[in-house]
DNA sequence: CGTGTGTTCATAT
DNA sequence: TGAACACACG
């Protein structure tokens, strides 16, 4: 997923950094990072749909995630991705055999009655589907919690927010696991963050412009580095045989220009560069550059960046590689969550009375705290649970989303209504998965839900070596412990030295010959997919 | 020797 | 799905 090996290529430049030096800011989330990795506990369920609680674990592992944010007082952004561009039809059609094969796989084990080994296959399968992340929606809309389904790709959703002003709906930095995000321009992502807001910074413009560091990207502006970063082969174009980061990297360091780079490609590898490669690759890079986005203030979908005259005049003003225009009602739907971006067809927020008692979460040791009790009480009028809730899709035509979503807000309320007596249950339900509410202003209570109350034993080892340590909060302390760890882990990164062109290579090679060999397998099979999509068909036949 | 390719293992709880 | 490791290719 993303660009093959560039956050490996990229090393010299990441810096450990805590989340909290965005506080008071607004920061991207990528939601398909976390959705997938909460995921994993809970995969089984999720495909069975089962009843119990389990199943939910994933809205528990995300909500975390986000009361650690709000506890830095960071205003988290939550960014969801929407259709798949077309470069990427192919590839979603491939992953989705392959994830069909594993559920099979699983299945069978099942009926052997080995759950063990079909947890397992089920986990090489796990797939976030449009209504796992309708479900978060409807929990982070009950929590107030600001959100946008992108109409494509949410990474470039995110670099488009990266790039407006604050007041405008911008952020500040993106959280996030794809190297895509630096493609698509993003200024600043934190990769592999944990939960306790620890994370890998790359700042690009960091990237650009630092004198010195190897490998040097001086001589770069934002198209060449895209331009290496599709070279190397990305999820839009697999790369030729034989280059990879370090190849195009070379490639556009000498020749600083893409057209170049491309003639001089097909004179080297000849037949190994596919005849239609320079036209996949300006396509690709134009998603980069121009993907289709949607921009709040104008309820309307419009580039990432301003199309140039020559992009619209060389296709004769098709862009549909971009992905097709969508009508401002069907956009907005999508975008705030009401229409499934694959399907095109409505979400419905109605609860359903069948899985209602799922909600009631059996949970062992949780009882509520008076402390709990209160907070349920002042979250009285939420609606919280609905989230929790399966939600059931009504079919409509594309054309008339309005019309869809007209009749599922009445549902919903009318619905709502009707089960109120069971908010109180739910919402029950709720604070035992952890979800604090976002009134609840109580340090302890936030910190309680971290998992940082000082009667929370913390298996991290170094907390007890910092017992010295000032502790206004246990929570800071511990946190600052496992930066000065992330930071003795990385000692590379202080010692980047200076060396000639050439030592380029051998500087970078030292330092990743370790750990290059990744699995450009995907590129080799035409295979790279993002599972991030939820890649149901084409999308575009529809249209 | 440098790079890309293929395999394995842990993933969160 | 990503990270780390061993191997093969040019």
């Amino acid at each position: 997923m993303g660009i093959n090996n560039l956050l490996r290529f990229l090393k010299p430049y990441v810096e450990s950094v805590h989340i909290k030096k965005y506080s008071g800011k607004r920061v991207g989330i990528d939601a398909y990072s976390w959705l997938h990795k909460g995921a994993y506990s809970c995969n089984m369920e999720l495909y069975l749909d089962m009843e119990g609680d389990k199943k939910y674990q994933f809205l528990q592992y995300f909500m975390h995630r986000i009361n650690m944010l709000r506890h830095y007082k960071i205003t988290p952004v939550v960014v969801f991705d929407g259709g798949n561009t077309p470069c990427k039809a192919a590839t979603e059609d491939e992953r989705h055999r392959r994830r069909k094969t594993n559920r099979d796989m699983a299945m069978e084990k099942l009926k052997e009655g080995d759950t063990n080994g079909a947890s397992e296959l089920f986990q090489r399968a796990v797939s976030i589907t449009p209504q796992i992340a309708h479900q978060l929606i409807q929990i982070l809309r009950s929590e107030n919690i600001e959100f946008v389904v992108a109409p494509y790709e949410a990474d470039a959703q995110l670099a488009y927010l990266s790039g407006l002003e604050t007041e405008k709906g911008g952020v500040v930095a993106i959280i996030s696991e794809d190297s895509d995000l630096l493609a698509y321009g993003c200024p600043s992502v934190v990769f592999k963050m944990d939960r306790y807001g620890n994370g890998d910074e790359i700042v690009l413009e960091k990237v650009l412009n630092i004198v010195g560091r190897i490998p040097s990207f001086m001589n770069f502006n934002r198209e060449l580095f895209t331009g290496m970063c599709v070279l190397a082969g990305c999820d839009f174009l697999p790369s030729v045989p034989g280059i990879g980061i370090t190849k195009a990297y070379n490639l556009v360091a000498k020749y600083r220009n893409i057209d170049r780079v491309l003639s001089v490609l097909k004179f080297e590898k000849g037949k190994q560069v596919p005849e239609d490669y320079p036209t996949a690759f300006k396509e690709a890079m134009a998603v980069f550059q121009h993907a289709r986005v949607y921009d709040a203030a104008s309820k309307k979908l419009k580039p990432l960046n301003p199309l140039p005259p020559e992009l619209l005049q060389g296709r004769n003003g098709d862009l549909d590689f971009l992905g097709p225009d969508l009508s401002p009602s069907i956009a907005v739907a999508i975008a705030e969550g009401n229409l499934d971006p694959c399907t095109m067809e409505a979400f419905d927020n109605s609860p359903q009375p069948g899985y209602k008692h799922n909600l009631s979460f059996p949970d062992s040791g949780s009882q509520l705290s008076t402390q709990e009790e209160t907070t349920e009480s002042k979250q009285e009028g939420s609606f919280a649970i609905v989230s929790c809730n399966k939600t059931i899709k009504k079919r409509i035509r594309g054309d008339m989303p309005l019309d869809a979503m007209k009749r599922n807000s009445e549902g919903k309320q009318k619905r709502m209504t009707s089960e109120e007596v069971l908010h109180k249950s739910e919402t029950l339900a709720l604070k035992r998965l952890g979800f604090p509410s976002q009134n609840d202003a109580s340090v302890d209570k936030e910190r309680a839900s971290l998992g940082f109350a000082p009667n929370i034993p913390c298996n991290n080892p170094f907390k007890k070596q910092k017992k010295d340590e000032v502790q206004p909060n246990q929570a800071m302390a511990i946190e600052e412990q496992v930066s000065e760890l992330t930071e003795i882990e990385k000692p590379e990164i202080l010692s980047a030295t200076q060396k000639s062109e050439e030592s380029v290579d051998s500087k970078f090679i030292e330092q990743k010959s370790k750990r290059m060999g990744e699995k450009l397998s995907k590129q080799s099979d035409c295979n790279r997919v993002t599972s991030k999509k939820c890649s149901i068909l084409n999308f575009f036949s529809r249209v």
